[in-house]
DNA sequence: CTGAAAGCGCTTACAG
DNA sequence: CTGAAAGCGCTTACAG
């Protein structure tokens, strides 16, 4: 059997009551009586339980986070960068991974609920999430809309994508592919390509993006894309992984990158750097967007859901590399 | 205010014990009183409140889950198997990123006992680990040894490793490095460096193994090896992060792969298959490993400590590509 | 400076 | 088939 407070009481000789206040440092307590109860719990080994903590609290300094998959370098870091800073700022973090099905994301959800979370942080396209915002669960979107109440944070995606369009435009790339996700997600990361298709317009070039539909594997498209692009020389991939499927696919054509083609991605993970570091890509600032994301899911916890800011672009970097 | 129990029972003219029985679908209860009941919950859009259940029960159904970084891919693979699996079984799962760093292991794991978490997943270096076991805190370990009666889940090692060696000696290469991580750990992973010895002296080589020291840079290591073995016309590196080194750093080199050199790395993970499908690598079973893993720890769970499988070992299998 | 009592939101014998 | 009571391990007014 665990020790409980009641162990340690009487142990010391005092009261519970007096337990619980040299353990939460409150109220008046003589040194003597301190020293015998920090005894007593180190001879049974005590720990204080968070669960009974929490419930009379009402407060489990818990955060969920649903993701769609670790497995993916951004996501992984993303998971990485939140779950520290939440540490350092005394949440913990219940981890759930959806593979963005909307099923999977209202399970998670409701599970989040009845484990008590503070507050949830959703990379997630479900907007049924809305229904639950309603009972004033705290909640803060990364890249995704989930309704006009749900503050949602992410890279300057315009941006990057104007950054991108324009580097291959200036590189003398003369016909440019973009390849992004499905449109009729509605995402902050259409903006990649509103971005690329209003360069593209600028300098009166015709955009022309293919989509990877909704769980359909992106390889095909790419073949798709170079069996009717036999003239493309640029490509604007509109994630890391992506470009690399589409430097692949270009080897296996013998098109030289970048000679014949130049080849730019997003995302510019630790990963992605560490392994294809002549990958030309968008970095987005994942540190960056975890403290501004977990900072404005904080104020909401805190009881602050005024003046939240709804849209927090931050700033994206060109890192420019070999495959341009 | 969130609803409690006895908001429910109130709406349906029951007691709470009612409502708990229909929660739980235990005892006999009228159909018309479980009708009310649901009705009610709906109403006021309840949900139980998992602490104090859990508080009661002694059970979270929580699972702390300890890992360097989830930014890396391998990590990353094991976080989202592992947590998808636990969720198939009612866990839920808690994500710690230790950086490797026993002080914060140690700060882990007492938040976890804190937060009685059911058991513990650890991939981690922290002997210390074994002072908590005696509280009976079931634990299993991924790759690493804990302690003797901490059982160890990995892929078989010793095989890898032999099955990388012998390729780059059937590949006819000469002169044959291994890069390793620092053999002071007592890591199972330590087997994929006695293999590759073994397999060079049974040919009759000279074994040769790089270090990389604990934190520090790896590229450096990668460079130094160059530098010092202008020779080296096959490489074994213990995971792929450190091959991709390898091939950066050659093409900076300009040694043709895998014509002058071949590389072999460790993991196969999707992201390194996404990104770098030409590297050969030997792969981990990271779903059957996530699996077996949770096996145990549940068998620990139920109450179930003798007989444990102390060390399980899993196939890997060699992914032959274009690095060789 | 310290303790007895009530309560956080549940569940489970026990009784009827 | 249903309810009153006790208790899981804490914390916090309240009282002294």
């Amino acid at each position: 059997m665990k020790p409980s407070i009641h162990d340690v009481a009487k142990i010391a000789g005092v009261s519970s009551t007096t337990v619980s206040r040299v353990l939460n440092n409150r109220g008046y307590i003589s040194e003597k009586t301190k020293d015998k109860v920090y005894k007593a719990m180190e001879e049974i080994n005590y720990f204080p339980n968070d669960l009974a903590r929490s419930l009379f609290r009402k407060r489990t300094n818990l955060i969920g986070l649903i993701i769609p998959n670790s497995s993916n370098p951004f996501f992984g870091e993303l998971a990485f960068y939140i779950e520290s800073i939440c540490t350092s700022m005394g949440y913990k973090l219940l981890l759930c991974n959806s593979l963005n099905r909307i099923d999977k994301e209202e399970k998670y959800l409701e599970m989040l609920i009845r484990n008590q979370v503070d507050g949830v942080i959703a990379v997630t396209y479900n907007r049924g999430i809305l229904n639950y915002h309603q009972q004033n669960l705290p909640i803060v979107a990364i890249d995704h809309y989930l309704s006009e109440k749900v503050p949602v944070v992410g890279s300057d995606n315009f941006a990057g994508g104007k950054k991108a369009a324009e580097l291959l435009i200036k590189k003398d790339c003369q016909h440019i592919v973009h390849i992004n996700g499905p449109i009729e997600l509605e995402t902050p990361a259409n903006l990649r390509r509103k971005a690329y298709e209003d360069v593209m317009r600028e300098h009166g070039r015709q955009p022309i993006t293919y989509e990877v539909p909704f769980h359909e594997n992106y390889r095909n498209i790419i073949s798709k894309l170079f069996d009717e692009q036999p003239a493309v020389d640029g490509i604007f991939a509109s994630d890391d992984i992506i470009a690399a499927g589409v430097i692949t696919e270009a080897k296996k054509r013998g098109k030289d990158i970048p000679g014949q083609l130049k080849v730019i991605g997003y995302d510019g993970t630790e990963t992605i750097q560490a392994i294809l570091p002549e990958l030309t890509t968008i970095q987005q600032p994942i540190e960056l967007i975890s403290k501004t994301a977990i900072e404005i899911l904080e104020k909401q916890i805190e009881g602050e859901f005024d003046n939240l800011p709804l849209e927090t672009y931050l700033p994206i970097q060109l890192f420019e590399s070999g495959t341009t």
